[in-house]
RNA sequence: GCGGGCGUCGCCAAGUGGUUAAGGCAGCGGCUUGUGGCGCCGCUAUUCGGGGGUUCGAAUCCCCUCGCUCGCCCCA
């Protein structure tokens, strides 16, 4: 291909995608709103330094991820590549701190430069949720009730959600320092990615896809067990609130974030349908992030969820259940009338009368080929608009329109185009389908 | 960054060395120049991602290159 096209791992979403995605945008906006979530729109570009404090020097993301460049003033700049730093820099920089605890919500592409593959994309889009200034085990699970409701709203099924406790950064020294110990005595039964790791990021070794180290982690003590009496009561309180609502978990003892900010609860949901990158939805509690980048001590829960990834699952949903809510959220809706018009006169009469209805309120469909009645009304059909509405030179010269139903067996009826109002009524009394008509019977 | 698979019309797709590169969908035109959903007819790739090579002859074999895709890594 020597055609322009777009750079790799960057999608285009053409209209049959759009669709979806509004669809499920508007889902999460009403979830957002009930649950007293607000909306936060930050911009796309930061400060390099904030991502490389934020998420941590030492992670993929940060150390081979990022979209960086100098812009013309010289400065690093970096494409977002994750949501939760840009919040809370924004939280900070205008003192959304100090005005009590914030529930924010964000949707918007996130940029990491890697391999594209099943689920993984350069661009990708989140929508996420972060709570801040709220310490309590309870305000965990209102977050990770917040994210398995609005998946269970949107028609997901089959997701599991995986819990796990990081603890402090203390119960994480000394685990770290276990591990390291019990490892190194086995270092010769690890692949090589886990040896390297031992020193770089042991706790990564935890979830290495690598069978044999698997097999062999089986037996590592855990973080679990390491956990300060206070960590461990924190998280079974999460784990009764969650048997509380009546949210089904698995214990993941090997779930470890990327990010270097998370702490306490830590969690994923993923899906069986998605391939390699299972996870839909991650995200955990993170209160030393605000600290490290320079605010007040504050608590923090938060996640994420990969727009593609759910999109996937979503797809999966409808093509199982046609008829399942999944399903609805991708139907596209056709016009309500289709504008049959030719004939010079007519097609200018067409276009007044297209505007006035869709002004009314009416989703209309203006046929602008000029081609013969016949292909229009072929057109019309397709459409799926249950109303042709007729203009030629006989309905322009008379000012009428004549509308014709399309799904059911009826006569066309004339109106003046002068009633507007009267055009709408008819459009909207009948019955749309035949099929609909005859269920009334 | 490293592996595997693939690349024929807008989409799906047959073709695996021999005269003109199937077919389906969509699109366009016609049967039907003011009335649709069905049907029928016709049109739409001098060309098989690109570049070299082998051969009398290549979409079909070889090399390079680009792209896509799946996986590793990592994560949403």
């Amino acid at each position: 291909m020597s055609q322009l096209q777009s750079l790799r791992g960057m999608v285009d979403l053409l209209p049959e995608q759009t669709r979806r995605w509004q669809a499920v945008e508007a889902v999460a906006r009403d979830h957002f709103r009930r649950a007293g979530v607000e909306e936060i729109r930050t911009p796309l570009l930061e400060v390099t330094e904030l991502f490389a404090r934020g998420i941590g020097e030492g992670t993929d993301v940060v150390g081979k991820e990022m979209y960086s460049f100098l812009d013309r003033g010289e400065r690093s700049c970096t494409l977002r590549p994750e949501g939760t730093a840009s919040v809370v820099r924004a939280a900070m920089q205008h003192g959304l701190l100090n005005q009590g605890a914030q529930k924010l919500w964000y949707a918007g592409p996130m940029f990491r430069y890697e391999r594209p593959q099943a689920g993984r994309q350069r661009q990708f889009h989140q929508i996420g949720v972060e709570c801040l200034g709220v310490s309590s085990a309870r305000s965990d699970v209102e977050a990770i009730a917040l994210a398995w409701d609005l998946l269970a709203a949107l028609g997901v099924q089959g997701l599991e959600l995986e819990i796990n406790s990081l603890g402090t950064p203390e119960d994480r020294q000394c685990y770290r320092a276990e591990l390291v110990a019990w490892l190194e005595a086995r270092r010769d039964q690890l692949d090589a990615d886990s040896q390297q790791r031992l020193t770089t990021n042991p706790l990564r070794i935890l979830d290495s896809k690598n069978k044999a180290t698997q097999a062999l982690l089986a037996d590592a003590p855990t973080l679990l067990e390491a956990l300060s009496p206070e960590s461990a009561q924190r998280f079974a309180q999460v784990q009764a609130l969650l048997h509380q609502l009546g949210i089904p978990f698995k214990l993941n003892t090997r779930l470890v974030r990327g990010l270097d900010y998370y702490g306490h609860t830590a969690f994923e949901i993923t899906s069986d349908q998605l391939g390699a990158q299972a996870t839909v939805c991650g995200g955990g509690r993170y209160d030393g992030l605000v600290e490290q980048l320079g605010g007040p001590a504050t608590p923090a829960i938060g996640w994420a969820l990969g727009m593609e990834r759910l999109l996937l699952v979503l797809e999966a949903a409808a093509k199982a259940d046609p008829a399942g809510a999944a399903a609805q959220l991708t139907m596209s809706a056709p016009p309500e009338v289709y504008v049959v018009n030719r004939g010079e006169a007519a097609e200018a009469v067409a276009l007044s009368l297209t505007r006035s209805l869709r002004l009314a309120g009416v989703a209309v469909e203006l046929d602008g080929s000029g081609a013969a009645f016949g292909k229009q009304f072929k057109r019309a059909d397709r459409s799926g608009a249950p109303w042709a509405a007729v203009i030629g030179d006989e309905e322009a010269a008379s000012g009428v329109v004549c509308l014709k139903p399309l799904l059911r067996e009826g006569g066309d009826q004339r109106l003046p185009l002068s009633d507007p109002a009267a055009i709408v009524t008819i459009l909207h009394s009948a019955p749309k389908s035949s099929l609909e008509s005859e269920e009334e019977r």
